[in-house]
DNA sequence: CCGCGTAGAAGTGCATGCAATTCGGGCGCG
DNA sequence: CGCGCCCGAATTGCATGCACTTCTACGCGG
């Protein structure tokens, strides 16, 4: 009777819930890196359990974009090209203003202690591993959207934050995490103020910083799998992607 | 070429995928009404295959939430909470205010006509069914969504806005699409002139009212299954609902 | 007449088995 | 020496079978 945790919804309460949150820890860690083979036996190996169940947690995880599923192939983590990882950043400012706003002025004092603990331990983490830091970084701000109490906020900033994370094993080089941290604190402040606005702007330059501290080269390609830079180019029948944008649209 | 969509990632090359979006299309139909049970048998029998691909088509509905899946239980389709349906609405608003942010002034010719297509259908149907009505007002966000080539904000923008179809069916009574049609001529003449801040704000105020038109009444209760309603005061045990949210937390 | 317990039916949770497809390497040919 | 082909091993796609849980309806006692 003791791990009840609480009643999630889709894929917690048994043992398809387990496979995935490890699969996303190792993810976020980079235990496991983008292009990572994730076959169906090792796993219910691993984790004892029959291929049925590692399938339909590689299921799970590909409806949250954290691996890639190919019909007859070898499920591998997702390795989300440039773009994607900006559009993930854009989404996730949007998303998490949403999150402040709710939670400007509203928090609780055990609230607010559960945040300071938290940025206490990214604080305490600084010396480590850089892996470590990163997670560390991205559950605050899951912490913040679970303090909303709002299922569909929390389902969706954590989707969208380990999204974000996974692109930045792949683009950012192991830099600083210290000013995040001060960030952190100071939304934190912001929040306790009380002030929208403020704590809204704030949300968004921190995110927007990250992103364009982390998305620095618009150059995607990091020399692995060139072979996969070149499958568009080698396929010529059933052209969809080469035909419907233009280099108009994806403009921005 | 007519519904060969793209290339989805997750779900959909196989019989997975074809359940899925016949439920979705269901559901959003009101052909389904939130509740309505889904035993894997009958989805299997239904649609030619074995329980496990049912259930596998399940866990993806249940990821993005039209469906509960509850251990041991027979699935049901979704039954959003009226707290839920209003910050579905919320994030649909940011989302799709980017959505638009991203398109305005970057729409081409075709695109431009297929839109227009799009609206005229609604305008067609009219007279008909209130469920394909919603259906198509719906159906032409996930058009725009679409017209980013942002895989993230394709997948986001129709599974909330999927959420919110099912909560307008319960919701909201039967009533007039009318105006949200002309909304919808006005956001795409927006979109074409170009002006960011002018079709973010329409499709902002459009949005709105759309919610606020659905979710009039904070009164949840619909006669339903009452049964369900008490489900949470019966268990008196590992209450985690009833401490978590002190009336404080959830006020905004 | 109504509540209650209980047994059968219905349904899910999961593993295993088999067919089909892909992967990987060795062999023959140019 | 390089290149393509082919065959066995690895892996996925899917159905079926069995154990366990929940649902339902019947019969019994109050």
């Amino acid at each position: 009777m003791a791990p009840r945790s609480a009643g999630k919804n889709a894929e917690s309460s048994d043992k398809v819930g387990v496979i995935c949150r490890a699969l996303r820890r190792a993810i976020i860690e980079q235990a496991l890196e983008p292009g990572a083979k994730l076959p169906e036996d090792s796993l219910g190996e691993r984790f004892g359990v029959s291929r049925t169940i590692a399938r339909h947690a590689l299921g799970q995880l590909a409806a949250e974009g954290l691996v890639e599923l190919r019909r007859n192939r070898i499920a591998v983590v997702a390795t989300p090209s440039w773009q994607e990882a900006r559009d993930a950043f854009d989404i996730r400012i949007q998303l998490e203003r949403l999150v402040v706003r709710q939670l400007a002025g509203k928090l609780s004092k055990s609230q607010v202690a559960t945040l300071n603990a938290h940025v206490d331990a990214e604080d305490a983490a600084r010396g480590g591993k850089d892996a470590v830091s990163i997670r560390l970084a991205t559950e605050f701000h899951i912490l913040l959207a679970h303090m909303t109490s709002s299922p569909i906020l929390v389902r969706y900033v954590s989707e969208v934050a380990y999204r974000c994370c996974l692109t930045l094993s792949l683009y950012s080089r192991p830099h600083s995490t210290e000013c995040a941290i001060n960030e952190h604190r100071a939304i934190i402040a912001a929040l306790v103020k009380g002030d929208e606005d403020k704590v809204m702007g704030l949300m968004h330059t921190h995110l927007d910083s990250v992103a364009n501290r982390a998305l620095v080269t618009p150059a995607p390609q990091r020399g692995r799998d060139l072979l996969d830079i070149l499958a568009p180019y080698a396929e010529e029948g059933e052209s969809e992607r080469v035909v419907k944008l233009p280099k108009v649209v994806r403009a921005r």
